[in-house]
DNA sequence: TCTGGGGTCCTAGGACCC
DNA sequence: TCTGGGGTCCTAGGACCC
């Protein structure tokens, strides 16, 4: 009996979520991204089908996102509302008694075991169905990572699989940024020496990569190419590092005064969700991006690590102390850092 | 294309120590 | 004092993912 990983993953998941509640903007261009304005600062979480017919897709500035379908549907990210359908999701997979190892709102690894992967991944899609009304699609793989990929080949609502045997006919020759962990700019990196699909990259001598990219990565980006991966499913509870909250303001921030309340605020927001942690923090770092879109951190460690509002708000200012520059402020940050267990 | 917010992990360079 | 070599820790930045 074969060992299988199956890849869970919602389509449009957060657009469909809304196009539940919302069922009059079936088969219209719904786009959900910051408050729901296209004329404020913000980005595009989720596209339905039909927006990304127009060029719509995640990560695109929600004004430019208006231009190019100014017929779509644009609405505020509600993240309690994922979050609950998510959980609904999640529910449905475990009841199939597989180990389920959650990856975000939307997607899921399971480990299973069988000869016919296919039928449990369209057990899977109807179980999840039932449990929501959401389509999802399911790639398989003898690994994390080929299951991972199959995904986006079963995209929308259907079934994907790849196997060793399979990997490099499905995607020997797809540029390296196909691979899960390669994003643009490693991608360039990567051209820049030549290397520019993935049958490239698994060809590459690990050790001229390690000294190019670094001791980890080089060699992992051969393995990756490869289709190689030893990672287990694991449904161990996440335990968070660490936990931080950020805000970009509509308007450019140029009193400095007005900067530290900012701060302030956003570490004891931070402190509150620690609180409910129960775990110590060992660092607090603050985040500026100037309104050139230059960001920069700097940060305190706390000795001892302490777990109080009062603590790590000091913290926070103390780390803002090290920006010495004063120019306007687009963003401001703060990351409270747990003890390592 | 005037570019969110939540995270994770790795790297490079400097400090420091023996 | 014209100047080793190795190890470790810390910090800031970068890349990536959902």
């Amino acid at each position: 009996m074969a060992r299988w990983v199956l890849h869970v993953d919602l389509d449009q998941f957060i657009a469909a979520v809304e196009v539940l509640r919302h069922p009059e903007l079936r088969g219209r261009p719904v786009v959900v991204g910051g408050d729901g304005d296209p004329t404020k600062r913000g980005v595009v979480s989720t596209a339905s089908y039909e927006a990304r017919a127009h060029g719509v897709h995640s990560g695109l500035p929600l004004r430019t996102a208006a231009r190019r379908c100014p017929d779509a549907v644009f609405l505020p990210v509600d993240r309690e509302r994922y979050e609950a359908v998510s959980r609904r999701v999640m529910e449905a997979l475990r009841g199939l008694g597989a180990v389920v190892e959650v990856l975000g709102w939307d997607e899921a690894f399971l480990a299973v075991d069988g000869d016919d992967p296919e039928a449990v991944a369209r057990e899977i899609q109807d179980r999840v169905r039932a449990a929501t009304k959401l389509e999802c699609s399911v790639g398989i793989g003898e690994n994390k990572l080929q299951a991972k990929l199959a995904t986006g080949f079963g995209k929308p609502a259907g079934v994907f699989r790849i196997t060793h045997e399979t990997w490099f006919g499905v995607l020997g020759d797809r540029p390296v940024d196909a691979l899960w962990g390669i994003g643009a700019k490693t991608a360039k990196r990567l051209r820049g020496l030549g290397i520019a699909t993935v049958a490239g990259l698994a060809a590459a001598d690990p050790a001229a990569l390690a000294a190019e990219m670094g001791p980890t990565i080089g060699p992992w980006l051969v393995l990756l190419a490869r289709g190689l991966d030893d990672s287990a499913v694991s449904d161990a509870p996440h335990v968070p590092r660490s936990r931080g909250q950020e805000t970009t303001y509509q308007q450019d921030l140029d009193d400095w005064g007005h900067v530290r309340r900012e701060v302030s605020r956003l570490a004891r927001k931070v402190a509150d969700e620690v609180a409910g942690d129960g775990r110590e923090v060992a660092r607090v770092v603050v985040k500026v991006r100037y309104a050139p879109f230059i960001t920069q951190t700097h940060g305190r460690t706390l000795e001892p690590p302490a777990t109080g509002r009062a603590e790590i708000e000091r913290a926070a200012l103390a780390a803002l102390d090290g920006f010495t520059g004063r120019r306007p402020v687009r963003l401001l940050g703060v990351r409270a850092e747990f003890v390592r267990a």
